[in-house]
DNA sequence: ATATAATTTGCAATATTGTGCAATGTTAAT
DNA sequence: ATTAACATTGCACAATATTGCAAATTATAT
């Protein structure tokens, strides 16, 4: 029997049963558990399925849902979130972005802590809602599908009021001539804001997103108080970072 | 049985009930209640639900206040909340109200509606957020603990923007001379504009509510266009309201 | 065709992970 | 305070994974 077959096999009765066994097809196939245990990892690194103990289940809807992306690189977005704990004093009005660094953080923030925040993210104000010296306000305005945040005119306006003493900016993408940009048009106009009524921002960025750019400009380098992120500078081009005051985890 | 079918048991179980036993589980699933709780756990990192003593609750769109009232009387809420569905037509623009009885609502909303819904209820908004077809404008606002709501002036003034034609208005308390009433002072306040901003308020209300009162005034009875409630009239008090129209389910 | 290289497969030894059990802490309710 | 329910920890055992390797198969070049 050929590999391909095994591999259709393999596909058809996920679909059809959402999950598969490795013992199961070891019988049906009449091969060792090994090479099934092999095909179902070739089909996983092409993003097929998932592979699992004792056999596989469908390949997770992709990373555009919220819930998937803020599983994707939970280890590092974590240290950086770590960090940026520290520039948190009590007593201080903090705008948190939308995305998810961001979220992390507010994981992350100690119960105990007093502060105003002001975000126009679900997670964000969900998550702050337990803890009982934190005053959660909320950008209302227009939901935006698939990323739990609030955006639009109604979403600017609401955080045009606030002169917060710091913004934690999650960033998609950040340049040393180009400086911050993002790929959402609305989004981006809503993190201008976000940093327009803040004194210092923290950038949170994984290393990935540095000397990367997207079409909406969103501010420029310079004006970013600390970047944080996750590994320590290797190439050149991270010198400009580091020049700012740059904080490393 | 794969621990990925176990999550997905699990999930799935959370998103029907708002919650699950680890007991519960123990039997379904055949495996130690040590296992499931693991599992929780496991689960909980990701961020996919909350762990609670005993079991688990759903992680969004969920607190105690809100769970323990919800898990209270479901069933004449579900009731009540399906019966509410007719009230709802393709196109129109619809108030949700923060209470417990609009979040069931929202919960049994065809995927396939098209609606406008304005809310200040974070639960109302999450759930909607799955539906392609239903734009979602959110008041922003200072978020009151305990109830995954916003108030305050910024929330009414963001409602007032609004001329809805059907509002759905979650019932404290209900009295023939004494009008709509609830517990708290700002709660009120913002069902109050809800009401102004719309044409037709729906009154949900299970039967208990009936004929008591609170300390704040919302609204007088005749300005409710229907009010649903679970159980036939019995006691003379109920022809009120009988008399204005009432639905039952 | 035949030899050779490359790939695939199964097997065994070893490592890793998941599971249940029991002992020990915690929490909540009375 | 006392008790019962639940959580946590450490541990042993079983299920599953990984790795290296040799045999079998397939492809490729001559």
């Amino acid at each position: 029997m050929l590999k391909e077959e095994r591999f259709r096999f393999i596909l058809d009765r996920l679909v059809h049963d959402q999950k598969v066994y490795l013992a199961g097809l070891s019988t049906l196939l009449n091969v060792s558990e090994d090479t099934v245990r092999r095909d179902i990892k070739e089909l996983a690194e092409q993003g097929l399925l998932k592979s699992v103990r004792g056999g596989a289940v469908p390949h997770s809807p992709g990373p555009h849902h919220f819930k998937d992306r803020i599983l994707h690189d939970t280890e590092q977005k974590q240290i950086i979130a770590k960090k940026a704990l520290d520039f948190l004093k009590d007593g201080q009005v903090v705008i948190f972005d939308g995305g998810t660094s961001a979220v992390l953080v507010a994981q992350l923030l100690p119960k105990d802590m007093h502060l105003t925040v002001v975000t126009n993210s679900f997670p964000v104000a969900t998550l702050l809602e337990e803890h009982e010296h934190v005053e959660v306000l909320f950008a209302g305005g227009r939901l935006l599908k698939n990323s739990f945040v609030t955006i639009g005119n109604d979403t600017i306006q609401f955080l045009k009021k606030f002169r917060a003493d710091i913004c934690l900016l999650g960033i998609c993408s950040i340049h040393a001539e180009l400086g911050v940009t993002g790929p959402d048009f609305e989004e981006s106009e809503v993190k201008r804001v976000m940093i327009e009524s803040s004194k210092e921002i923290i950038a949170l960025a994984t290393v990935e997103k540095l000397e990367t750019a997207e079409a909406y400009y969103v501010c420029p380098t310079d004006r970013l108080s600390v970047i944080i992120t996750d590994q320590p500078a290797e190439d050149e081009s991270f010198k400009v970072y580091t020049e700012l005051g740059i904080k490393m985890a």
